[in-house]
DNA sequence: ATTTCTGCAAACGCTTTGCACCGTG
DNA sequence: CACGGTGCAAAGCGTTTGCAGAAAT
């Protein structure tokens, strides 16, 4: 026996796997390495990532750059992921799908992104008035900025 | 008597003026011709607007693309501007101080954007807990997207 | 077998930088 | 006069596109 429910400690990473063959199926998108692989990054590690992370964390088996931004390209043509912009001209990228909403704290001084944990979202009420108006595909982009503690410390004199 | 008080038609348009005058002295920035001239644009319509939009709008007098980015990130560092993104990789540029806050419902097909009045500010919540982070300088951005009717009938077969 | 994804190379377009000159305070 | 804003030219860099070959359905 013990073969015969196939259970193991892989057990998460397979539902992983299959949640995000799953996704990809719904999206009517092709399985492919690249796909499944950056999916799977976007859905383990939920933060927003511009492509040059993303490679880096593919590490020696990454691909073409090109493909990444066409893969990212496809996430979101197929409402999978959603683009994020951090006003330093350098997109990045979360899942759009399922997971629990949340919004980014943005340093202007070092660029980095902490969570916001938010009970309710804030954009319901402006989402349903753009529909209202005949939109479709309503989505939204919140983000808050300013100098985190360690950057008001290194600040420059001005 | 008429001129005693140099009340005329023309007023508006100095008292505008002035206020872009009063807004760069409190910047401490210099008041240059371009610097003036962007401001108000900014100022009176207040969309925001990409430097080829700015430049377009310049016309004829129109100073070099290099100095519309110049200008306006002076005003993004004094804060009296805030920098929009609609994920398309084009920098916006919308008035930051005074005027009544807004904020926009973008077509992710055409681009158009339309503004979205809004009573209270769904971000205060989120700002608030940003600041007891110890930030400072917190502000945000948030649009909304959306595919508007006329792209709707518009759209290619998929 | 057909459709579409991938890699490589090159192009694109927005934005930034260096330097000499001119304007503001 | 000193400081900083402006124009011009060129570079920088994230992103997109074209095409031939490989992979998925």
């Amino acid at each position: 026996m013990g073969s015969v429910h196939g259970t193991g400690k892989t057990d998460v990473q397979q539902q992983i796997g299959e949640k995000v063959t799953r996704l990809l199926a719904g999206a009517k998108l092709r399985l492919t390495r690249h796909r499944r692989d950056i999916l799977r990054l976007l859905w383990e590690k939920h933060g927003p990532f511009s492509v040059q992370e993303i490679l880096r964390w593919m590490g020696p088996d990454a691909c073409d750059p090109v493909t990444v931004y066409r893969v990212l390209e496809s996430f979101v043509r197929t409402r999978l992921a959603r683009r994020c912009d951090f006003s330093d001209g350098i997109a990045r990228y979360e899942l759009a799908a399922g997971d629990g909403h949340h919004h980014h704290l943005v340093c202007t001084g070092c660029r980095r992104v902490e969570e916001l944990d938010i009970k309710e979202c804030p954009t319901q009420k402006l989402e349903r008035s753009a529909r209202a108006r005949g939109y479709t595909k309503v989505d939204h982009s919140l983000e808050i900025f300013g100098l985190c503690p360690r950057c008001q410390t290194t600040a420059v004199a001005p």
